[in-house]
DNA sequence: GCTTTAAAAAGTAAGAT
DNA sequence: ATCTTACTTTAGAAAGC
């Protein structure tokens, strides 16, 4: 059988970062075509990349947050050109701004039906949310590595939190453990 | 010192007003929904629980009410879904379902998935249908539930579906629109799970 | 608390054809 | 009846209301 493990995939990295300078949105928007701005709705400018495909919001603090990335790289590939951009609109940006990851969104797959009635008891009612007229999904969150997993019937998951690659990969290693003591994956 | 004391006297029947509204809110939604008195008070104990834990802050009183009512009637065995519980309070579905969770978490309610089951002898009795479809419909749940067929589904849709089957099988036959229109639900719903039911019952209609 | 961004899972819903 | 679009849930940052 396929290691559930094998069959992890990033969906989605999100990742803060700052210039080090403060900006005028205002111009910023003006002088950057593609730029979405709309103070009163959001303070901060939304400027899509095309290649890797990513969202970045950037504020007139100077921070930025990048979402949307398949991978780590491509978090830093995108806020590269991000960063590239603001120069060509001669903004002073720092050399090699810091770049934290704030979460990493992944999905998986466990290879079976999950049976989530079962599941919710024997996991422990206490410790699980499953509300199937609100969310077709089973909410389990674990302690460690500290992240929270979707489960569904057809025996996929999604798991988020996690900051690193491999959060998800223990976090499915334990999810599918505690669910052979319980008898539930076969 | 005088003052401090009418402020207390002045909190304490601001706090007292709030909880009667909230018991008058559940009694007048619980009326509105036709459940028994034990649901009431279930409800009311909840509520007394929640605002104990401090629960109510940055929430509606009406929002915890409801969904202390919604609680209730699932413990007892009678749930009424959000849909149908909305309709009676003035506050939206969405926020009656996330301030259920949070306080079901918070307090720790320990609620088990609502059994579609559960919402057999209502709509049945709503559409009139005999104990017979009743009985049917109960054994399709079961049995299809037993083969994990439930699983992410919502309990008003499966529900549905297995009473139309069953209203089919013992030639009591009900619309998908009058089965949807008392559950609550489109008839799309009611076609994609009577259909998983029908084949994971070897049934042909 | 909310607002905005992106992405997956699967169920449900609404409007169009 | 089927298709398309859209909304539900999870996490996290940003600045401001």
């Amino acid at each position: 059988m396929t290691d559930p493990k094998d069959t992890i995939n990033i969906e989605n990295v999100v990742a803060s970062t700052g210039i080090g300078q403060e900006l005028d949105l205002q111009s910023v928007a003006m002088d950057l075509e593609g730029a979405d701005y709309d103070p009163e709705q959001f303070p901060g400018l939304v400027y899509r990349t095309q290649n890797p495909k990513s969202a970045a919001l950037i504020f007139r603090s100077g921070k930025i947050v990048c979402t949307g990335a398949k991978s780590t790289d491509d978090v830093h590939e995108s806020l590269r050109i991000v960063f590239d951009k603001l120069r060509e609109l001669q903004i002073q940006v720092n050399e090699d701004p810091e770049i934290i990851v704030q979460n990493i969104v992944t999905s998986a797959d466990l290879g079976r039906n999950l049976n989530l009635n079962a599941i919710a008891i024997g996991l422990g009612l206490e410790n699980i949310e499953y509300e199937p007229e609100q969310f077709p999904g089973l909410v389990y969150r674990l302690d460690e590595p500290e992240v929270v997993a979707l489960l569904f019937g057809s025996g996929k998951l999604v798991i988020t939190g996690g900051k690193k690659p491999v959060d998800a990969e223990h976090a499915v290693d334990k999810i599918v453990s505690r669910l052979e003591d319980l008898g539930l994956l076969e | 010192r005088l003052r401090k004391w009418q402020e207390r006297i002045r909190t304490k029947d601001a706090g007292e007003r709030n909880l009667q509204f909230a018991l008058s809110e559940i009694d007048r939604m619980a009326s509105a929904l036709g459940v028994p008195r034990s649901v009431r008070e279930v409800a009311s104990v909840i509520y007394r629980r929640a605002l104990k834990e401090d629960l109510i802050r940055g929430r509606s009183i009406e929002g915890v009410a409801t969904s202390a009512l919604y609680a209730a009637c699932r413990k007892e065995g009678i749930p009424r879904s959000l849909e149908e519980i909305s309709e009676v309070s003035r506050v939206e579905r969405k926020e009656i379902g996330r301030t259920y969770r949070y306080i079901s978490q918070e307090l720790g309610l320990e609620m088990r998935p609502v059994d579609p089951k559960k919402y057999v002898p209502r709509f049945c009795s709503e559409l009139e249908l005999s104990e017979e479809v009743q009985t049917k419909a109960n054994e399709i749940i079961e049995k299809t539930a037993e083969k994990g067929l439930l699983s992410g589904k919502s309990p008003t849709g499966y529900a549905a579906a297995a009473i139309y089957a069953a209203s089919l099988l013992c030639n009591e036959k009900k619309t998908q629109r009058e089965v949807a229109d008392v559950a609550q639900v489109t008839e799309v719903t009611i076609r994609n799970r009577y259909q998983e039911q029908i084949e994971a019952m070897g049934i042909h209609g």
